[in-house]
DNA sequence: CGCCGTGTTGATCTCACTCAAGTGCGGTGG
DNA sequence: CCACCGCACTTGAGTGAGATCAACACGGCG
């Protein structure tokens, strides 16, 4: 899981928008982070906390959730390993909501006061990881049409269609089959609709032949439909690489 | 409207977290910039552009949004004075949304060159507008939640609750009582539901005693229920001065 | 073996949507 | 000064997507 190297992905992430120097890929490489395993629902960053380091996904999947008095929790997003989960807990106090592991997962800490005087001293990673939040706010704008906008068998497409795209960059998703260690109401929660219905539309989505999708493995049959079926448009992932500032 | 002193408003929220040296106060307030004014619905930004400069509110408001092939448009932020609509244009190639006056607004332009010439100068400015990043992204999340688990009267008052706080942060919702140039359509647009429920929503608001909403002036009449009826934290705004309200 | 978590199915209910019509007000032009 | 127009708001009726409740099936695990 990526142990021997835990920065490669990241690495492949930050420098797709912008080249990064020599330099400051040693210094980002050179940060002392330490280990940890998580198993399926354990909690790595509670809601309220005020966290002094940050939290790499290595391997498996994080995913940040709020919940309100009488509904069930809403999903607000996912972390794919290369991703940084708790961006926020670098600069605001307070983190507003919870951090879950969504299976077993691997995720490396990385101390805020290291990352301070790195990103102090290199204006560079400083511009790469400021970039790397507002790419977190397009993902999150989107959901928020996401969950506006469409019906539940959209939405769902939706989240199928960024997942893949956003696995792929980070060369997990080949042959648009990728593994993820949800459930079904870890789906119903991310698209702000029941259970239930999660499981009627996702039968939908296998009997319209455009997944197979047995829970844990899901493999994207007729990536154009599902695009279509979704409305999905994956600029908001800065995925084309024509971008130069 | 505060031309006088444009950077005012913004300086009041960014010291808020943090505060910033004289020095890095008077590099905010040199910055050169751009007066302009835009009539209601006229578009700023549009979906696609990639803009050599930022856009700070000084009066009214802005509204980013975006809208998919067969439905309305979804508004996915407001922004009040004091407020930087596009801190993604800074270092996104591509502005993933339009973002438009809900009214008569007064904006002011900061070229982008500008900016960064000034944030590489100041560690402590370049923290400031990050952490404001961040701050707009917590929104977010909390629009996420809104959108996913509530129904839609609370989300309504949710929407009240934090447009209260947001304008009492820059000293624009004295008693709890605000104005904002939006129609039913622009609330049905940001809540995720149809403008024909929103008015009968506005209507059980008003009749349960809530608030006082002739569309553009709105007044809180129970702030605690509302808060209560929409679970508002606003722990997520970092407006740690609850006293406040 | 029995339990629990996950997935599946059916029946019923309800919140919110759509369609359609009507009201009231502010602005514009005759 | 009034008639008209257009936009925002309001109301009613019928419909529908998705929620809730309640079982049941299946497989892994203690």
């Amino acid at each position: 899981m990526e142990i021997g190297r835990p920065y490669s992905r990241l690495l492949l992430r930050l420098e797709r928008l912008n080249a990064l120097s020599l330099d400051d890929k040693q210094r980002l490489i050179d940060l002392p982070l330490k280990i940890a395993n998580y198993s399926a629902d354990a909690e790595v960053v509670s809601h309220g906390d005020s966290s002094s380091r940050c939290t790499l996904v290595l391997g498996g999947f994080l995913y940040s959730h709020k919940s309100i008095a009488t509904s069930r929790r809403q999903i607000t997003s996912f972390f794919v390993p290369g991703d940084v989960a708790d961006l926020s807990s670098f600069y605001l106090s307070k983190v507003e909501h919870g951090i879950s592991a969504l299976g077993p997962t691997v995720v490396a800490f990385v101390p805020h006061s290291s990352l301070t005087e790195v990103l102090d001293r290199s204006p560079g990673l400083a511009r790469a990881f400021w970039r790397e939040t507002l790419m977190q706010a397009a993902i999150s704008q989107e959901w928020i049409v996401n969950l506006g906008r469409r019906d539940a068998i959209a939405r769902i497409a939706h989240i199928l269609c960024e997942l893949t795209a956003r696995l792929q960059m980070v060369g997990l998703a080949r042959d648009l089959a990728f593994s993820v260690p949800w459930t079904q109401m870890d789906v119903a929660d991310a698209s702000g609709i029941s259970q239930v219905h999660a499981n009627r539309v996702i039968q939908e989505l296998r009997q319209l032949g455009l997944v197979e999708w047995d829970s844990k493995h899901v493999r994207i049959k007729d990536w154009d439909s599902l695009v279509r079926l979704a409305s999905f448009d994956s600029d908001y992932l800065q995925s084309s690489v024509e971008a130069d500032l």
